[in-house]
RNA sequence: GCCCAGGUGGCGGAAUUGGUAGACGCGAUAGACUCAAAAUCUAUUGAUGGCAACAUCAUGAGAGUUCGAUUCUCUCCCUGGGCACCA
């Protein structure tokens, strides 16, 4: 018998593909008449070069979305899963600062490793388009699509902070300066200003929120993304001096919650008074100054950084850097907080109106639970409408997470129309107090009702039952929806409603706000595209003409940063000097250069046409591989971009915005045919060290993939990472268990050379018999003849179709993994079926299965196959085990015929011998059948 | 701190989205084959009690809803990812 010797096997057939280039994708542009039909755009993010090679990580990653490239090949789709290199930054360039190698040196020796290490694995990418960041040819594009941007009024300078590390002289990253302590030397870092880059992307801000809503993103994805643009209604309230604005207007017992907007530890230029010594207060401006406000409370608020602390020192307040809540009967001076300048403001102005107090009646938590809703309302709806219909309030709103405490509701007996108070262990009497509940009161749900009256009362304590015991005697806070009363003007308004009415008394304007900042574009680094621009003594910022683009970055001594803080650039006076595109006088060219981001912003488009000099991608390529023109915010554009995009979750939120953001923009300017970039979008988990720690160099636990693929071979390591975890979670890497997969690859073939030996391997004749396994929980019943394998057969490659377009390729894999037991265990196995079986495999492990395939006589590529389809008569099952409980538990089971009418169901369960035994003579009170699933014998 | 995930045997994980918790794999124990080993195959493998049939308890903790909860709701705890110059 012939051993299976992966490494023969891997690099025959990796050459094999090479030669005839079946990976390749066919364009409308350069093969016309060949790109017809449907097409395929499967993209995975491109990965980093860096010294240390390829992680396993990258592998899971490649090896998912080469899985559905090849199962769309075989759907016989025209598929484009191209790669490339981000190879611009910082780890390469500290790299070329430590050895004095060249940066591009060191780029072109680590994108061979790479490359090397990924056609090892067998990925079907199209290596015909490869493409390179740092490639002049590329960046030309990068540059080029900046000066839109700059054309357009996007681009612009400002003056932003950077890190600064006084003893090296150096701007730092932030990953460089963690805690304010410079890397390299220790020292304390500072912030220094400097002139920026920028990029207007909060021009794009709503769009990029609104069209979240075209693309199919898992919900996490877009809840963070819309997290991170941070659109908030919210008001901007004016007082004497300063600005406040405010995304939780809520208005509590004598104020309003506010916070002051704006970025970290700025001066924000404005002064107030302190009304104890009438000094002038600098107002500061932090990301929350106030949690809350009011006659009673200022919680706990962090001084913000040492300039706090100095202007507490000079002020002679406390320090502290987490304040206790202190509760005030009127306005101090003393807080123990330095943004109490703000809070003063406020007390000010609401001194005049005698601390208005708005009371709120509380009335959304509510449940109901007594007897008798008819409809199909459910019962937190049918509660709501009643208090409505009683109550005239109509703004109440049903939340999701009502009930908010489980212990305690307002409950609505539908025909007495009152309301009761009561939770599992105390309940509210008709005189207010309150009284622990029996035993049997709780069983029972025995409750006394209280009038509406009394609730109305009641309702003005905020809070749940335990709030309630503690703000008796006391007048706190409470935060939720309701109704005002005893608030002046205010009276009877929904909460809703009285935020903006009370906004507008004390001279608040709503607005709407986003946190999304505009986009510091420059670095002062060299590893990077240069910002083609020049700065002319008399035309000022003029951009470098399209014909001598690109803008290269030229030779330099030394790659680190001068200590003026400016890039390396600056010190090469020949280059920096330079004529002006526009009048020929004397110029100096832009210094800084672009940050990583930008090359990765675009690189899917230039996939599409890698090889343009005229233009980054023609319309004619982008236009079939991304989907046809469509409006904006229509269905069409919804269906449009790259098919599937995946990718790792630590990019859900900058570099998905940003490209989205640059899609967007090349979009208004018709270059793109679409309005988002991707139409689908997932992500991967990480693949953690052994225990479940980071993989990093300083543990020494990083596994390097040429070892396992020298030692188990590509097949079993694609395998192994495919099987060991859900795909889109975290998982811990186990050498020890790679084992399995290499077992699962070596039994496939001991079926391959079962086959052969068999003098008639073709014959159907019928397997043995087998013990029934499950798959899933798809029921395999036990049989003797050939059809359970077909059935088995079927239901993998059903199971296999359904579980590769979810990504659910761990369950894939265990269920063929059960395929093959079976088929080893069958006297024979028909070459038909153990083919088809093969062709699920393919995607998988796509050496083996080629290898085999062509021993069998086959002449075309496995991976250029139809994609077996399944028979559904022989997935489902006539005969099923369904469980059977008493009183919800599970006593035993019963065979039942599927889709068995519900009363034979019932009969043959109740005549089962051991629910006969529970029974034991007793009719059942109720008996629920779910159908083909179980049924509950309640005694 | 804020936002997003996740928490199930010794380990990685399954569970048809409210219906028999632990599929598949690793590891472990015993056996078959072998001079022996490896490989392979067979059996067992959540915990406790019991010779056994079986029973009870178990999905981070606590509660709630339900005939029935790993799944839904609430509170709390822990781990991972992001937080704008790592990519």
């Amino acid at each position: 018998m012939k051993n299976y010797d992966h490494r023969k096997i891997e690099s025959k057939i990796q050459k094999e593909w090479e030669k005839k280039k079946i990976y390749q994708a066919k364009d409308p542009s350069t093969d016309s008449g060949q790109a017809k039909g449907k097409k395929f755009y499967s993209l995975i993010e491109f990965p980093y070069p860096s010294g240390d090679g390829l992680h396993v990580g990258h592998i899971r990653s490649n090896t998912a979305m080469d899985i559905i490239s090849r199962k769309r090949r075989m759907e016989g789709y025209n598929v484009l899963y191209p790669i490339g290199w981000d190879a611009f930054g910082l780890p390469t360039e500290n790299y070329a600062i430590k050895t004095g190698k060249k940066p591009a040196i060191v780029t072109k020796k680590n994108t061979d490793t790479f490359r090397k290490q990924l056609k090892e694995l067998g990925f079907s990418f199209d290596w015909s388009r490869e493409v390179n960041t740092t490639d002049p040819k590329y960046y030309k594009w990068t540059q080029w699509i900046f000066l839109q941007f700059f054309k357009k009024g996007l681009a612009y300078k400002a003056k932003s902070y950077i890190n600064w590390c006084p003893k090296d002289k150096i701007g730092l990253a932030n990953e460089e300066a963690i805690n304010d302590i410079c890397d390299r030397c220790g020292s304390k870092t500072e912030k220094r200003e400097k002139e920026q880059w920028m990029l207007a992307i909060t021009k794009y801000a709503d769009r990029l929120d609104k069209d979240l809503d075209l693309v199919d993103y898992p919900e996490r994805v877009k809840t963070q993304q819309r997290n991170w643009i941070g659109k908030s209604k919210g008001v901007i309230i004016k007082f004497d001096d300063i600005e406040i604005f405010t995304t939780r207007p809520e208005t509590i017992f004598g104020a309003t919650f506010i916070a002051v907007s704006g970025d970290k530890n700025k001066f924000t230029g404005k002064y107030v008074l302190n009304p104890a010594t009438k000094e002038k207060i600098p107002v500061w401006q932090a990301e929350y100054v106030m949690k809350e406000v009011g006659t009673g409370a200022i919680m706990a608020v962090p001084a913000h950084d040492e300039r706090d602390f100095e202007f507490a020192k000079k002020y002679n307040l406390p320090i502290k850097n987490v304040i206790e809540p202190v509760f005030i009967d009127e306005p101090r001076a003393d807080l123990p907080f330095v943004h109490r300048n703000a809070i003063h403001a406020i007390l000010k102005h609401w001194s005049e109106e005698k601390y208005l107090v708005l009371f709120w009646k509380k009335v959304n938590w509510v449940t109901f639970v007594t007897g008798g809703i008819e409809a199909e309302e459910n019962p937190l709806q049918a509660a709501i409408r009643e208090i409505q219909e009683e109550t005239g309030y109509v703004n109440l709103k049903l939340k999701k997470e009502l009930p908010r405490s489980h212990s305690k509701f307002y409950h609505i007996p539908k025909k007495e129309n009152r309301f009761a108070h009561f939770s599992n262990f105390y309940f509210q009497l008709e005189n207010g107090e309150q009284k622990e509940l029996s035993e049997e009161e709780k069983e029972n749900h025995e409750l006394k009702w209280i009038s509406p009256d009394e609730i109305e009362k009641t309702m003005k304590i905020g809070g749940s039952l335990r709030d309630w015991r503690v703000l008796q005697g006391k007048e706190e806070v409470y935060i939720g929806d309701g109704i005002l009363t005893n608030s002046q003007e205010f009276s009877d308004m929904a909460s809703n409603e009285a935020k903006e009415k009370i906004m507008e008394f004390v001279g608040g304007k709503i607005v709407t706000k986003f946190k999304l900042r505009d986009w510091i574009f420059s670095r002062q680094r060299y590893w990077g595209e240069p910002i083609p621009l020049v700065n002319c003594e008399k035309c000022g910022l003029v951009p470098v003409k399209d014909k001598d683009l690109p803008v290269k970055l030229p030779e330099v001594k030394s790659y680190k940063p001068t200590d003026t803080g400016e890039s390396p650039l600056a010190n090469i006076s020949k280059w920096v000097n330079t004529k002006c595109p526009k009048c020929g006088g004397k110029a100096k060219r832009e210094t800084d250069t672009m940050p990583n981001w930008a090359g990765s912003s675009w690189y899917y488009l230039r996939y599409t046409d890698p090889k343009n000099n005229k233009e980054f991608a023609s319309m004619k390529n982008l236009k079939y591989w991304l989907g046809d023109a469509c409006l904006p915010r229509s269905e069409l554009c919804s269906a449009t971009g790259v098919d599937w995009y995946n990718g790792g979750m630590e990019h859900t939120t900058l570099h998905l915005l940003y490209s989205r953001f640059w899609h967007k923009f090349l979009y208004d300017l018709k270059l793109v045919p679409t309005a988002e970039p991707y139409k689908k979008r997932t992500s991967h988990g990480m693949i953690l060290g052994e225990g479940g720690v980071k993989m990093s160099k300083s543990v020494g636990n990083v596994v390097n993939p040429d070892d396992i693929v020298k030692i188990y071979g590509a097949d079993t390591l694609r395998i192994y990472e495919m099987f060991m975890g859900p795909f889109e979670e975290s998982v811990a890497w186990s050498t020890e268990s790679i084992i399995g997969s290499r077992r699962f690859i070596e039994k496939v073939w001991r079926i391959y050379q079962k086959i052969l030996a068999s003098s008639n391997f073709s014959s159907l004749r019928p397997s043995s018999d087998y013990r029934g396994g499950t798959l899933g929980k798809l029921k395999i019943e036990k049989s003797s003849n050939f059809i359970s394998l077909q059935k088995l057969l079927n239901k993998t490659i059903k199971k296999v179709s359904e579980d590769i377009e979810n990504m659910r390729f761990n369950t894939a894999i265990s269920s063929m993994m059960i395929l093959a037991t079976e088929m080893e265990k069958a006297d024979s196995v028909s070459t038909e079926d153990f083919k088809k079986f093969l062709q699920i495999l393919a995607p998988f492990a796509p050496h083996i299965a080629e290898h085999i395939w062509f021993s069998l006589g086959e002449k075309k590529s496995i991976h250029l196959s139809n994609w077996p389809e399944w028979d559904e008569n022989l997935v489902k099952e006539q005969e099923i085990k369904i469980a059977v409980q008493i009183n919800g538990k599970v006593r035993t089971e019963i065979m039942i015929q599927m889709d068995e009418k519900e009363e034979d169901v019932k009969k043959k369960a109740l005549i089962n011998q051991i629910v006969l035994r529970y029974t034991a003579g007793k009719n059942p009170q109720k008996i629920i059948y779910v159908k083909n699933r179980v049924i509950n014998i309640l005694i």
